[in-house]
Parts: structure tokens; C-alpha cells; sequence
DNA sequence: CGTGAGGTTGATCGCTTTCAACGGAGGTGG
DNA sequence: CCACCTCCGTTGAAAGCGATCAACCTCACG
């Protein structure tokens, strides 16, 4: 099984399915393809469009005056970005990929989520389900070390896959180690480091840097500490 | 001004204005008072229901295996916990005061949502709002160091009591030091080493190790290393 | 008055960062 | 076609920040 990250939709599936958008009026609706690396819109910009993700990964991050950088989210086909409450996007956006992008205008959203009350509760079940993939996150952030970090970023793309049957996956990682690293609160030499380590621990192969074989995912999981989960 | 943080709202004013829940069955809403460190759910409880926090201070937080424990966020009067999109919470929930907590069934919740526009537009604006929170929650926890972080918290607690044009501010800290280091990614003893720190400087002052006096607003600012913004 | 929880401070350890060197892949221009 | 450059990744050595271990203090409470 081979398949590019960039092309694959989370599992949990797309807010918008067969017939995205509809009844909002095809002339407010535009869909673009950019390059990798350009800007989809950066903080403090006017936040006049939310955009949907159709193909390519997007990464959200916020900067710090001095030029740290932290990734809030790695954005998929089907997420939707700069949905937010106020006039104003609060972080920036990268493509990482070449992407294909529907931008819709943010008043016409909020409006036809007012009038169609299953569009708003799509939007909703959206956001709910962005609170929760946060949730995660942070404790990655405050509580693992830089392995278990790793492990549990690896572990999180493996399972995006819909492979959770499976005992072994391969993806390519459309990031660098950079931008690993700013997900994950650590400079890219301890990612590297990291991934180095799994590699010598038999739980991942890395035929080629941006390709991540996952050896045994049970294996990984052991590394990436479990959560929880009452017991 | 000497305000108790647990009787303050946030600047981003309640969801449920004067006439709260309004158009739901009295009857399908209760109101309790719980104790200070009293569980409302833990992870893993069925999410039968939804709270408001009316009266107290809340921390939500997640546990790894080995005891570890990430604090997601502390909540306020007005605040809502436990708005989740699949059929399990999360995370587990402490009062961290005697509190005051409404509750209300999440089935009747988001049927009226979707019948009442305005009462999804709401959830939906709670959500987003949270989202944008936790983002700057992000940056902290991979970014900082943490004096910064400390710092950070501080100014984020003096902001909330809406005195953002006073230069000083007065405010009990309803958590422990521990549970501060659990919301920084931090371990207790470094808390206390950076308020005294931050004390040293003359930031601050500790007349009781629960008081805060901060003594200048633009001087903690400093400390917390201001967000990019564009410059 | 004893006890335990919460807080502060000191000394040491170790993980991650920092600084640095090196190698390969891809692109460009002589 | 090859020299050159830049970007990305890896690895090594050293430094530093926060964690860990430990002692002591205060205060509330029985």
C-alpha cells in the first residue's frame, strides 16, 4: 500500500460530501490551484473567505516576533481553514504541496449556516471535531518527550490512512523536518535525531527521507505512549 | 480593584445572555453546586450532557498512562465544557472551587441548535472562539520558555478582568502551582522559581502565594514575549 | 500539637538545544 | 557537460535550560 499523504482525506470523512456548497450560489464559490509554498492568507489579514482543502496539504502556524515559529495544524484534503469568529485570520498559511483550493466568502457561509440549520450544524461538527484533534495536540506538546512526540506524529499519519487493520503503512511525508519539528515544539536536528532512532529501533525504514515505512504499528504505538483511556 | 478570578467573566462576553438555554424545557436543565475537586465527567463518560459554569473555576485535562497530565484549560463563568461530537468525553473535569453548574442534555442541546439559528450560530461562536484560545495556547506551549510562559499566563489572567487600560492589577489564583505547570508544560517547582523570578524583577508582587499583584501591565509584557501581529 | 498539603529554594542530572561540519539532490549558468 | 550553489537532512560535540531529588517552611485542620 503506497499513498501519498497529500491525497488522502482524513478518516473521519469530508464535511461537504457529493454536492459541497450547495444552495450557496456557484458565482461566490471560486476554486484555485497555487503552487507549493505560496500563502493563503497570513495573520491579520482580512478574514473575508474560509477555504476548503481540495487536494495538497496546508500548514496553519502562528510566528513570534523574534521568528520562532509554532505549527498549529497540518490541513488535509476536506479541512477547512480561517474559519474564525472575528474579522481578523489569527495565523498564516503555507501550502506545502501544490493545492487545489475552494474559497467561499465568509458572510455568505454564516449566513446560509443561518438559514439551512443542517449546513450549520456541519460547520459545527467541524469545529467540534477540530477542539478534540487540538486536544491531542497539546498533550504532545507539553507532556512527551521529543520521541514520543515523533512516534505519535508518525502514528497519526499512519492511521490517516485508513490502515488501522493494517500492520504496516507507507506515506511521504510532504513536510521537512522543520516544519515537523515547529508542530512539535523541538528543532528539526532532535526530529531527525528522533526518526534515526525508530529507524535503529526497527520500527520504521526511511528508504528515502520523505518516505516513512512504518514497520510495526503496534510497535510504534508503544513508543508514542498511549493515552489514558480510564486505565 | 481586587476581583477573585473565579468571579470573573471573560472580556468575550457569555454565550447565554440574560435569558439563558431559552426555548428548552426548564425541566431539561438543573443546576448544581459542587464542591471544590469534585469530578463533573472524566474521559471516556458517555457526553450525555452539556455544562455552563456559572459560578467557579474548571480545569479540563487529559492523563497519559504513567500519570502525566496535560491541562487543556482552565474555565470561567461562562464557559461551556463537555461540547463534544462523538458520544465519549475527551477529557476529565475538576472544579478547582465550589462551583455553580448548569447542565442540560446534549440531544435537546443540539436539536434546538439546529431548529433556533441564532442558538447554533452561538455554538458555533463559542467553538471558533475557543479555537482561536487555543492557538495561542499552541505557541506557549512549543515556544516559549518558561519565564515566558509564566509571564504569559499572568498577563492572560490580568486581561480577563477587562482593566486592560490599568497598569495594575489585583487577582487570586484559584489553582495550584501544580496544576499552573500542568496548563505550561512545566513541572511545579520551575512555576515558582519563575514567579519569583518575575517577582525579583518587580513585576509582580506575591502577598499571598494565591495573590497577584501585577504591578505593570506593559513591564509583564515584556516578559511575555508579544506575538508577531505582522511586526 | 501533630499532620499533611502547598510552596519555596538548593544541588545535581540529563535531555534537548545550539553550534558546527558534512553529504546528497536538484537547479542554474558558464 | 560539469562546476557551483542552495536546500534539506544527518551526525557529532558542547552548552544550557528545565527536570529531578531533596530539604525546609508556612498554614490549615483535626
Amino acid at each position: 500500500m503506497y499513498v501519498h499523504a497529500a491525497q488522502v482525506a482524513r478518516t473521519q470523512p469530508v464535511y461537504f460530501d457529493a454536492n459541497p456548497w450547495n444552495e450557496i450560489p456557484q458565482t461566490q464559490q471560486q476554486i484555485r490551484l497555487v503552487g507549493a509554498h505560496s500563502n493563503i492568507f497570513s495573520e491579520g489579514d482580512d478574514a473575508e473567505f474560509v477555504y476548503e482543502i481540495l487536494d495538497g496539504v496546508v500548514a496553519c502556524y502562528r510566528l513570534l516576533s523574534d521568528g520562532r515559529r509554532q505549527v498549529i495544524s497540518f490541513c488535509f484534503p476536506g479541512d477547512l481553514i480561517g474559519l474564525v469568529q472575528d474579522d481578523q485570520h489569527r495565523y498564516s498559511t503555507e501550502t506545502l504541496s501544490p493545492a487545489r483550493i475552494r474559497r467561499i466568502p465568509r458572510s455568505i457561509l454564516m449566513r446560509a449556516a443561518c438559514e439551512r440549520p443542517d449546513l450549520g450544524r456541519k460547520l459545527l461538527q467541524f469545529a467540534t471535531t477540530e477542539l478534540a484533534a487540538m486536544q491531542e495536540h497539546f498533550v504532545m506538546l507539553g507532556r512527551k518527550s521529543a520521541l514520543e512526540k515523533v512516534a505519535s506524529f508518525l502514528l497519526a499519519l499512519a492511521r490517516r490512512h485508513g490502515g488501522e487493520t493494517a500492520l504496516s503503512a507507507t506515506f511521504d511525508l510532504p513536510m521537512t523536518r522543520a516544519d515537523i519539528a515547529d508542530y512539535l515544539g523541538l528543532t528539526l536536528e532532535t526530529v531527525s535525531r528522533s526518526l534515526t532512532k525508530l529507524r535503529m529501533a526497527g520500527v520504521i525504514g526511511l528508504p528515502q527521507p520523505q518516505t516513512v515505512v512504518v514497520l510495526g504499528l503496534d510497535h510504534l504505538e508503544d513508543f508514542a505512549e498511549r493515552e489514558d483511556e480510564q486505565f
